[in-house]
DNA sequence: CTGTTAGCGCGTTCAA
DNA sequence: TTGAACGCGCTAACAG
C-alpha cells in the first residue's frame, strides 16, 4: 500500500513508507486508518485476505472464476475495506489489450455525429467498454494522429465516423496508420465509405439522394438545385450526384450545384445562388444545411414551400420541430453508430459492408407544384 | 519484438519465436520483413539502435531530454524503422499517471452536453490528453459506476458535466466515490451545482432566470407559467425559483409551475396545462423543453408569441434558427466545458467555484403585451 | 482449487 | 551523457 496523500505531488520514491498489514488485527486496523491517503493494491488485499496474490487477481478481476467460497469471501471483504481500486493499466499491461474503444468523430456539436456516437457509446458500455472520443473538427491530419494514439492506447477497437475526403495523400495515410493498428491486433470500423479496407457502415447516400430526387419530381418540380457542400467531402459528392442522376434518369434537366461548406452556415450563403438559378426545390445535402438555407430564405422574404421547396438529409433528431417541418431522407444513425462498433468488436475474415437505407420522408418544407 | 499477426486470437505463451536483432544488417533487414506482423517494444528499438533501454525512453518519451545527438538520432531512425508505438498503458504504469481525463455527461445528443464536452474536449487536446467519454443517460447509479472506472483508469482528471439532482443519498454515493478518486491524486471539477466539494462551473441559473423574468415583466406580462422540469433537478429547480422569486419581488402573481420531463417531450406534454392556466407567457426551463412546447402550441393552434408567449434556457445554437426565433438565457457551453476542465487540471489549494452569468436574449417568441 | 513465479513494456533512480 | 537494474500492479502459465 503506497501514500499518496497527494499523489499529484509524489513521485516513486519519495513514499518511502510502506506499511505491512500481515493479518494482524492492529496493523490491519492502522491500514484502515491510513485508507483516506492510501493507494491500495492487490497485493495488499491478497495479504490482508491472507490469500495468494494470484487468488485475489482471480477473485476481483478474473473472468472464469474458480475461487472457493470462503476464500472468495474473504477476498472480497479485504478488498472492500482496504477500498481496493483495480490498476487498470497494469491490467492492460499484463492482458495485452485494453477494455476500451476509440472512436473518432469531426465534431460532438453536429448532430449527426453526436447520435452516431450516443449509438456506439451504447454498444460499448453494453460490453463493458469504455471509450476515447477524439474530435478532428474535420482536420485530417489530427485523424490520422488520433488514431496513432489510440494504436498507443492499444485500445481493442477504433470507430471512424465521417466522411472521408477526396484528398487521396491524406487517406493513404490514414489507412496506413490504420495498418499498423490492425497489425497489432487492432479493430476498426468506420461510418461512411468503403475507402479503408475496414468494415463499414455505409449509408446509402447516392440511393436515398436519388429517391429524393425522384419523390420530388413526383411533386412537379423540374428545376432543381443542389447546395452541394464542399467538392471534397464524399458523402456531398455522392449525395450530389446520386440526386442529379436520377434527374438525368427521369429526363429532367441538371440541378444547379453550388458548392460551399457542409454546415448551416454553408447551406445559409448558397441558397441565394440557387434561387437566384431558378430553382423551385432545392436540395441540401444535410439537414444542418437546409436549417441555413430556411432562414436565409426567411431573411430574404422566400416563402418555404409557396415559393420554394426545400430538402435536406439525415433526419436530425433535434431539427424535427423545425418550422416549416423538412422533408429529408431519414438514416437511422444511432443504430449505424451501433452497429459499426459491433462489426468491429465482432471480427470476421474479410472486411464486410453493410448498406443502410435512407428512407425519403416528405414533410412540409417541400410542397406540390402548381 | 513480439509476432502479433492475429494478436487478437494469440496469447502470450504461444508466441514462441523471438527474432533478434543485434544490430547485423541481415537480420535488421529480416525484422522490417516481418514488421507487417510483429509488435515492436522499445527494447527492440534500444537493441536496433545499439543503445540502453534507458537512451531509447529518453529519446521517445522523455520529457527532459539530455540525449547525445547522434544517439538521439539513431534511436529515432530504429523507431521509424521499426515501426514503434508506445505503450501508453506500461507508460501508465511506470509514471502511474496516465494522459487521459474522463468526461462524464448525461446525453451526448442533448446539445447542452455536446457543446460542453465540445470545450472541454479542445482543452484537451491543447494539452495532449485523450478524453474517455461516459454517458449516464440521467441514471445516477452508472453516473457512480463511471467515477469508479475512471478512478481504476487513473485518469487526470474527472469532468462531471450535468445537474446534480436531490436524491441525497445519491449525491452523498458519489460524493464518496469521488472522494476514493481523489485520494489516488485525481482532481474533479463539474459543471453545474458546487455540490461535491470540486471546482465548479457553475451557471447563474437562479439570477438568469430571474433577469429573464423581469425582462419579460417587462414587456407587460403577469401571468406566467414555467415548465418546470423534474422536480429532483436542481437545474430546473433553481431556474424555477430564481424565476418565481424575481416575479414575487416585481410583485406580481406567482407563476403557474408544471413539472415534467427535461427533455422536448416534456415541453410538449406541459405546456397545454401551462396555457389553460391562462399564462401569456410560458417559461420553459431549458431550450430543448422550449423547442417542444412551440411544437405543442403549433399543434393545437396557438399562435407565438401573438396568442402566447415562450422563452427558454441556454441558447442552444443548432436551435437559433428556430422560428420563431427563441427567446431565452445565453450561457456560453463550450467555455464552461473548457474551463472546467481547466480548473481541474491546473488545481489549487482550495476548491473554486466560478460562476457564470446568463445573459437575457429577448427574440421573436416573446412580445410585448397590448 | 490454490500458490509460486515469470513476465507485460516502460520510467527512473543510481553508478559509471 | 549513458547504461544497468529495479519496480510499477497485475495476469497467466505451471506446479502442487
Amino acid at each position: 500500500m503506497r501514500l499518496a496523500g497527494c499523489a499529484a505531488e509524489l513521485r516513486r520514491g519519495e513514499v518511502a513508507t510502506k506499511i505491512a498489514c500481515e493479518g494482524s488485527r492492529r496493523l490491519a486496523d492502522l491500514a484502515i486508518a491510513f485508507l483516506e491517503v492510501a493507494v491500495v493494491t492487490l497485493e495488499d488485499v491478497a495479504k490482508h485476505a491472507g490469500v495468494s496474490l494470484a487468488t485475489a487477481s482471480r477473485v476481483l478481476n478474473g473472468s472464469t472464476r474458480q475461487v472457493g467460497a470462503s476464500l472468495r469471501a474473504r477476498v472480497e471483504l479485504a478488498a472492500a475495506q482496504l477500498g481496493y481500486r483495480t490498476n487498470v493499466a497494469a491490467q492492460t499491461l499484463a492482458r495485452g489489450a485494453a477494455n476500451v474503444v476509440g472512436l473518432v468523430v469531426h465534431d460532438l456539436v453536429d448532430p449527426y455525429f453526436a447520435a452516431l456516437a450516443d449509438g456506439a457509446m451504447r454498444v460499448a458500455e453494453s460490453r463493458g467498454l469504455m471509450v476515447m472520443v477524439g474530435t478532428t473538427h474535420r482536420d485530417t491530419e489530427r485523424e490520422i494522429a488520433y488514431v496513432s494514439t489510440l494504436n498507443a492506447q492499444r485500445v481493442r477497437a477504433v470507430l471512424l465516423a465521417g466522411s472521408r475526403t477526396a484528398d487521396l495523400r491524406a487517406t493513404r495515410r490514414l489507412r496506413e496508420e490504420l495498418d499498423r493498428y490492425r497489425e497489432g491486433g487492432g479493430r476498426v470500423a468506420c461510418v461512411g465509405q468503403d475507402l479503408l479496407g475496414a468494415d463499414t457502415v455505409a449509408p446509402g447516400n447516392r440511393e436515398g439522394a436519388a429517391a429524393l430526387a425522384a419523390a420530388l419530381a413526383g411533386l412537379g418540380h423540374r428545376r432543381f438545385a443542389v447546395l452541394a457542400g464542399p467538392t471534397g467531402l464524399i458523402t456531398a459528392r455522392d449525395r450530389t450526384a446520386g440526386f442529379a442522376e436520377a434527374l438525368a434518369g427521369l429526363g429532367l434537366p441538371a440541378p444547379h450545384v453550388v458548392h460551399g461548406s457542409f454546415d448551416r452556415d454553408g447551406g445559409y450563403a448558397a441558397v441565394g445562388e440557387a434561387v437566384k438559378a431558378g430553382a423551385t426545390c432545392v436540395f441540401a445535402v444535410n439537414d444542418v444545411m437546409a436549417v441555413g438555407a430556411l432562414a436565409a430564405l426567411r431573411d430574404r422574404g422566400i416563402r418555404v414551400p409557396d415559393d420554394v421547396s426545400v430538402a435536406g438529409f439525415d433526419d436530425i433528431a433535434t431539427l424535427r420541430d423545425l418550422v416549416p417541418a423538412l422533408s429529408t431522407v431519414r438514416l437511422p444513425l444511432a443504430h449505424m453508430g451501433a452497429r459499426a462498433l459491433e462489426l468491429a468488436l465482432d471480427p470476421a475474415d474479410e472486411a464486410r459492408v453493410e448498406k443502410i437505407p435512407g428512407e425519403v420522408v416528405l414533410r412540409e418544407s417541400t410542397r406540390r407544384l402548381g
